[in-house]
DNA sequence: TTGCGGCATTTCAACATTCGAAATAGGCTT
DNA sequence: AAGCCTATTTCGAATGTTGAAATGCCGCAA
């Protein structure tokens, strides 16, 4: 291509492709991979061979290939400098207890939030969700808790210029995503009815560090059913407040 | 050089190299990062606009480095494949419950073991651990477990040629451990008495598939004072040979 | 057993990409 | 204002990457 910037590796590019790819399958082969990836066999096997020396991919006799941790292991080693994580663990506890719902701790990673630690509720009907899932800031609870009260500079970087739909409830158009984020500004809490997720809804309050910067956000993410007015007023969006502000208190605390 | 294996992409596998040197460190400038990899400063700053275009890396504003959360969430998809870990959850608990100590599972990865989940000992003394870390398979009690049950086909390569020594209780040779192995087969369980670091012990059982291949470890980690023959043998051994033997037959069941 | 078809691997010469020296730009300190 | 350090851009040289084609390998069908 004539217009790609100069200043970009072309060659590692193709090798976190490669990555990405693999992280999507269980388990994969070379042709298969290059046809998807529009890469030329051998162009692939190189790159497989370095990934694989360099313990990021496995290899079997059979000539499959497949992700190992090594991946993992270097993004705990980043994770781990999130000191939050730490302090919270004990707040969030203490909210799945109260609440009975799943709870997350999650952080703004790029245009999205990335969950960084989560409570099971022990309900049958529970929803899916795991450690390290991205979704995007626009339409999940978790991101508008801290959209919200992200320096408007700042704002200005993430907001989406599409926002593109993802069920019938998303929320659409920016607008309508300025007053939805008055209305956490104004109320402390957000809300996700089934904006990202068909069944699944959240309620989400922003953490923030001693600066008074927002750094996270706590959230109890609730399968529709349960996700009454009566169930929010009396039980979810209490819980989360005074466990939110608790945190936030013991959290700027922690580090002086 | 002269004698770089053809097959192997240079570009990628310094790319690489960027993403490992960066884990290593909470953040970084250029300069000060090319000096440590021994990289020209060009070479480097492309490599690094090419991680920062994909997502992995991030800018600031006075051009300091460090790791987003993005291999992070391709590793996560990877973990996420590990079935055993969800059906393991109940039984960690229980066992920490009885034990009152930190319990690991971990899965093989490579010549080392590596921590999938975690469930913290809540005793004020205790190890520090995060789920993600990798130890060495032959000075661990997690790796001795797996290392122990593996098909020899498999152990010849894992067995380390060099058993590098971390402590002063580091099995050092060949023989030493090959007898270690055998003691593990015979009793059913595996111990690590301060092999890999001072004052950190530990014991640890076999986990097996339904195939009766080893599959996992499950064990206690545990610091010096309280890893006392009594406490191993009135309660730590027991209760993990017991949910151990429980958590294999559950996970037979669960897969057929 | 042979032959066919698909996949993986290796070879190799053409070529695009990456390379680093040097020049430029931007900060911060003295 | 001069000096120093770091980041960024430029550009020609040369190195590394590329894919077509050849080869090897395996399983399957005849």
């Amino acid at each position: 291509m004539s217009t790609r910037p100069a200043y970009l590796t072309a060659t590692l590019a193709k090798g976190l492709d490669v990555l990405e790819a693999l992280s999507e399958v269980e388990e994969t082969g070379l042709s298969e991979l290059a046809r998807r990836l529009g890469v030329s066999g051998p162009t692939l096997f190189r790159i497989l061979a370095t990934l694989a020396a360099r313990g990021y991919v496995q290899k079997s006799a059979a000539s499959r290939y497949r992700l190992t941790l090594k991946a993992w292991e270097i993004g705990a080693k980043t994770v781990r400098r999130i000191r939050l994580r730490d302090v919270a663990r004990p707040f969030m506890e203490r909210l799945a207890a109260a609440t009975g719902e799943t709870v997350h701790l999650s952080v703004m990673q790029g245009d999205g939030i990335v969950i960084v630690d989560k409570i099971d509720s022990p309900h049958p009907v529970r929803v899916d969700t795991f450690v390290g899932q991205r979704a995007p800031a626009y339409c999940s609870a978790t991101g508008k808790a801290i959209l919200a009260f992200l320096p408007s500079a700042s704002l200005a970087d993430i907001l989406p210029r599409s926002y593109a739909r993802h069920t019938a409830a998303t929320i659409a158009d920016r607008a309508a995503f300025e007053r939805e984020l008055a209305d956490v500004r104004r109320t402390g809490w957000a809300k996700n009815r089934e904006e990202w997720r068909d069944g699944v809804c959240a309620a989400a309050v922003p953490l923030f560090d001693s600066s008074g910067a927002v750094a996270a956000s706590l959230s109890v993410t609730v399968p529709t059913p349960r996700f009454t007015q009566s169930a929010l007023r009396e039980k979810l969006v209490p819980a989360l407040k005074k466990t939110g502000a608790a945190l936030t208190d013991e959290f700027a605390r922690a580090r002086g």
